[in-house]
DNA sequence: TAGATTGTTAATCGATTAACAATC
DNA sequence: TAGATTGTTAATCGATTAACAATC
């Protein structure tokens, strides 16, 4: 009888993981081959047995003595979180963080490709913003029907974001990333990941007082 | 004898904290003037009693029966994540993402005042991009040392990005809010927080596999 | 008053860290 | 071989959740 396991990861080692991806991109560009756990960590400021509990996680079998095949782990991680495979996505609103994301062209690299973008302001409409064809926010349903799209990038102001949510899952997606600051309300089968700058900023923020505070005994 | 408390406040609290002040203003345009941690947590799909400790963080007090104050605790969160004060700013990097940053106007909201933007392409450098002037790299250190800048936003490729937080900080510079795919080597007396959108790519990208492999089962 | 909600202490859960045998 | 490192189990730590008296 075959084990069947899927425990599902924590996400502080999802958000580590592409961490370790970079720092071995970089190694693997200086020529290096392998790598421990204890360097890895030592470079992010991590502790070593974490770093191998994450890694762990990827199914990849390290050497003791050596430590980890750099390419092996980078092709293990890239796997574990889908970078490999090419996925349809598309943006919703394209205003200035709209507009960025279709211009950070590093997206391919971790398998998302944006196949249309979305808005409503008329003289957007039939214009390309980075290569990626722009259309009418009233489309979006039939277009993402078409192509398999799974990944909606939702950026629109905040009174445009429910509405927005529920014509991407009429038409079929999955999984929504949501930089509008609200919360959506979604069925539980709808994959819904925040990712609101105003997150990140209150941990920059807060802890700057934090630091003073501190200081100041 | 007074007490003195300076309990560090947990990543995961300062994660949801902006989630709560985005639904209370929302909920106060509407006319709202009284809230319960029941009522927050329904609507974030939270822990009531985790939304009450969050909260208590802010150190407001609410009143059993009614809950609190929208206003007062709109307050208390501001004032808690310092948004209420403004702190001067720079990017470094106008690239698309830099670009959106300037473009987000509603960091004026968190308190983020930027000053300057820099970049090393010549004919970039005298520009305005969204009302903020694009100063030459090398002029960074005088500039941020002039207005007291305390927080740079960094938003370079790679390879560009040591140098360019080693100089924010001879500059004067306390707290870099870093978009960057690397680990910035610093002193530990400044502050890093590490805004790589890969992070939550990966945990968008993981979690859609997941629930894929628990689906087919 | 009765009942809902806060503030807070205690119990639980899960992630991090420590310890160490197995291994190359 | 000797020594560093992995893989894994156990101990610790901290965050989440439960329980409940105080309170409006």
């Amino acid at each position: 009888m075959k084990e069947i396991k899927i425990r599902t990861t924590p996400e502080p080692t999802l958000r580590r993981l592409p961490r370790y991806y970079h720092l071995l991109l970089r190694l693997k560009e200086r020529g290096i081959n392998d790598v421990s756990s204890t360097v890895i960590a030592k470079e992010l400021d991590l502790d070593p047995t974490q770093v191998r509990k994450d890694i762990e996680y990827t199914e990849i079998i390290g050497r003791p003595k050596t430590g980890y095949n750099i390419s092996d782990l980078i092709k293990s991680i890239r796997t574990f979180l889908s970078w490999d495979t090419n996925s349809n996505a598309v943006l919703v609103g394209t205003g200035s963080l709209g507009t960025a994301m279709l211009g950070y062209k590093n997206f391919s690299k971790y398998g998302l490709n944006f196949i249309a973008a979305f808005d409503i302001k008329k003289e957007l409409i039939g214009k390309e913003i980075h290569g990626v064809k722009v259309y009418n926010f009233n489309d979006l349903k039939e277009i993402i029907e078409k192509d398999k799209v799974t990944i909606g990038v939702l950026a629109v102001p905040v009174e445009a974001a429910q509405e927005a949510a529920d014509k991407m899952i009429k038409g079929g997606i999955k999984a929504i990333w949501n930089y509008a600051p609200c919360q959506l309300k979604v069925d539980n089968s709808i994959l819904v990941e925040n990712a609101q700058l105003s997150q990140s900023l209150a941990v920059l923020t807060r802890k700057i007082t934090e630091l003073y505070l501190k200081e100041s005994l």
